[in-house]
DNA sequence: GTGAAAGCGCTAACAC
DNA sequence: GTGTTAGCGCTTTCAC
């Protein structure tokens, strides 16, 4: 036995027709909750289920059924942004919830090396899962291409996308980002920087075409100091080089609440005072924001209905229906505090 | 589509098979590299293999052989504490890397409900995975009597579970916060509090039984404060209410540094001076330490090797071995800083 | 209502 | 080396 199972010769069906005095195919109904199954038949099943300790075979099931009860989250990230980013814990929250409620079960796949996607492509192929929702997806990617090519149902989260044809689901960074940046400059700010993030992907990018289009003019690529993590440390090292290039720069939109506090902290551990020298906003409205003091002014991004609706799209898919429109844009919201 | 007919179904074994002029055994021995294939039939394989665009069934395969390839991260806390706890990360990070060497897949579950504890009990036994890393296990919980019972090779981390017959790794909660808080005393304090949190499990419970321990007949209960959540939030309350217990408190030991953080904020903005005034000390050495001024001394919890191992563990029991001795505690370190 | 039987796609003996 | 075949445990016609 190198197999390591330990020698418990499975209890099938059989066994329990057998107990019950029944045949496979009423015990199968049953289980299945059917019809066109007498009453003393579904209790003798029951009975006898319990009394062989009968568990009913995924594989099996799965085999015949080509369904396996479960949709992947797959987080294509490096670990430690996966620690870091507050909103993959929201749209986890919201996945599951969507996905318990429909007696699916989510599984959480992280990507973090060539390896680990090879090996997840397989285990998409395998039909472990009868759908994925994709975090951070890239389009050229092997992931994304397997999931193209077997046709498995599945949602992006926050990447549009355009070049394929899979359902997707983000908000408008460009919008969001100039609509507080716009905000931020009408409170009398003259020099206004931005700590870039991520701009090695859309979303990064995004943010920073819009603080750009919301400046217009007075837009100064050399105020744009950036980091490839969105990370409270960026933050921090991000404002003193702003502060090094401009010591008199009076706003600073950062790509996110962490980067947020991080300047934050920088600047009063100076003795600058927020908002009264600088004004600092930030985005995604995560639990950085009130813990900064003041707390921080940002953008809501409804991450937990993210996690909601991409669950919803997958399902839809599973059960053949087609979500349409294929994208899907939820509308962001700017919470004003007191560090702008 | 392999020939004219108009069938959807999927391509099997079988159509390699034909397309490589070979027969179904000889296909899968290729698939699964297994010797005694003659080259040219291997070549022919994997070129039939693209042609027809083959993927393996894995409900077929593991049907076959009782074994799915993956390992299921079962993380049995309610949502926000998922979020918040900054061990999971790291415990979720060891466990993949030592998984994905191994070409095992990592599924992180998360069971927030009873409804998610029972459709988890069916995902086990339906034989989706091969074993399980429970973390916080309750002793009592549908989900340890499924692995008990069905025998699933499995490792809880962070719970000794005394009580039933598998494999663990954890830290000595007790003796860690015993020595943090010997320390703590060392430094002068003579009015020491305690802010406690999950004192309704066993990690919780002990670092309180170590913070006792420490005190002797020093210890007063009224500087107790808890809090069920680990959070910030509940630093910065439970350190108001401590004030109003005990004005002349001068040192305090966190059940986390999240809340000592929590705890350090709210005194600094009265204007209390740490350490010079009162001395802070947490717990977990998490990137709130760091993110503290003055930074925090606080307990080192290995929580990635704690992730490693029970990965480690899993693997062994899968491959048939039982790993001794049956539980593991790792050692902790008491990193000294500036906020005692 | 219930039983019998035909697969689902694959692996692993066992023959050759 | 390769082909043949007997299942793995289940669902699902199709008879009765």
């Amino acid at each position: 036995m190198p197999d390591g199972r330990p020698t418990r010769s499975r209890v099938t069906i059989q066994h329990v027709a057998d107990e019950a005095g029944l045949s496979r195919g009423t015990v199968s109904r049953v289980l299945n909750d059917e019809p066109y199954v007498s009453d003393e038949a579904r209790d003798a099943v029951r009975e006898a289920v319990r009394r062989v300790g009968y568990v009913r075979s995924a594989a099996a099931r799965s085999l015949v059924t080509s369904r396996a009860g479960a949709v992947a989250l797959i987080v294509h990230e490096p670990h430690v942004v996966v620690l870091d980013d507050p909103n993959i814990g929201n749209i986890l929250i919201g996945t599951n919830t969507v996905l318990s409620e429909a007696d699916q079960q989510l599984v959480t796949v992280i990507v973090d090396s060539p390896r680990d996607s090879e090996r997840v492509v397989e285990y998409l192929r395998g039909g472990f899962v009868d759908g994925a929702i994709v975090l951070s997806a890239r389009t050229d990617d092997p992931i994304t291409r397997a999931i193209i090519e077997i046709g498995l149902p599945a949602c992006f989260v926050g990447h549009p996308s355009d070049a394929v044809d899979i359902s997707y689901i983000g908000i408008d960074n460009a919008e969001a980002a100039e609509q507080i940046t716009r905000r931020l400059v009408a409170t009398g700010r003259r020099r206004v920087g931005m700590l870039a993030s991520g701009l090695d992907r859309d979303s990064g990018q995004d943010r920073l075409a819009g603080f750009r289009a919301a400046l217009g003019d007075r837009y100064d690529p050399r105020l744009v100091v950036d980091d490839p993590l969105f990370s409270y440390a960026a933050g921090g090292t991000g404002m003193r080089e702003l502060l090094e290039r401009a010591p008199d720069i009076d706003g600073v939109f950062a790509a996110s609440d962490a980067v947020a506090a991080g300047a934050m902290d920088h600047l009063q551990r100076r003795g600058i005072d927020v908002p009264g020298q600088v004004g600092i906003v930030g985005f995604d409205d995560s639990a950085w924001a009130l813990r900064c003091d003041p707390p921080l002014s940002t953008v809501r991004q409804p991450a937990l209905t993210l996690g909601e609706d991409a669950a919803r799209r997958v399902l839809l898919q599973i059960e053949g229906s087609t979500p349409e429109p294929r994208g899907l844009i939820l509308p962001t919201e700017v919470v004003w505090r007191g560090s702008a």
